[in-house]
DNA sequence: AGGAAATAGTCAGTGCACTGAGCAACTCGC
DNA sequence: GCGAGTTGCTCAGTGCACTGACTATTTCCT
């Protein structure tokens, strides 16, 4: 059996993708908070006080990694723990200053980034990748929602 | 500041795709060969006994992560690394029998999996996103060669 | 030939991401 | 109101992926 071509590959693309995209990350918007982690301070600050399963179903990742990402954000004290006194299984999650305050810094050098990450494209084409990834991945999502 | 839509933002986007992507490949490919594998025993199959640096070039991934997943694959007898006796600094990798049959079967099911993992989308528009990404994937990894 | 620079690989450390097992707390049905 | 099932979280284990520091080997320049 020949080889195959990996740039046909979806996986491998989105591997490549997700890699470049964590690099130009780490010059341009921060080296300490990660991509994932701003994902997180996003989500808090459009939903305040929620917990980590609401929290795991906003920013797509499975409970035992937003247990990991929600620790190191605590140790940074960008955001704080609180046993919900209504229901003993929840931690109530709350965002500190701090943690509004760098969400603030890496909302416009996200955007700025993007912009960089994307500039290979006319507009149109941005438009069209960004579209055609949220349909694909929606819909594996949906298999095992 | 408010919060910012995700699913405007390629970064996430490409972390959603890549973490759709490898549920529906353990499912449908293999529970024990994964998808950064199958691309290491894909490039050996193409270019037989290279080293790891060249290995890792034409993954695209680094020489840390390739030394882990080379191990692995080694611990499973899928390749064999051999001290280059023209280099002593090189791993000359050799893929084994089993390496070359653990391909043989992959290459079946990945291309079966890349079907139903672009389902959703006509065959214009699977075409147009692999283009797309490809494209800023490239030109990332030129900034940073 | 001999020392400086480049190259291949390893190792430690950190972070993302998943599974599967287990625990504590809550809810529901009777 | 009590037991069964569900839910939220944690923990251990594995694998991907990077940086930065280090070792060993080769190459290149004088």
């Amino acid at each position: 059996m020949a080889a195959v071509d990996l740039s046909t590959h979806p996986g491998h693309l989105a591997r490549r993708l997700q890699q470049a995209h964590t690099l130009l990350w780490t010059t341009m918007v921060s080296e300490e908070t990660t991509s994932p982690q701003f994902a997180v301070l996003n989500a808090l600050v459009e939903k305040p006080d929620i917990d980590q399963r609401t929290l795991s179903e906003h920013v797509h990742l499975d409970r035992s990694t937003i247990a990991d990402l929600v620790a190191r954000l605590g140790r940074r004290g960008l955001l704080e723990r609180v046993r919900d006194p209504r229901d003993g299984r929840r931690n109530v999650l709350k965002l500190t200053d701090e943690g509004a305050a760098v969400h603030r810094k890496l909302v416009t050098r996200t955007a700025r980034m993007n912009k960089v990450f994307l500039a290979p494209l006319d507009e149109g084409e941005q438009e069209t990748l960004l579209r055609l990834i949220g349909r694909v991945a929606d819909a594996a999502e949906e298999l095992r929602g």
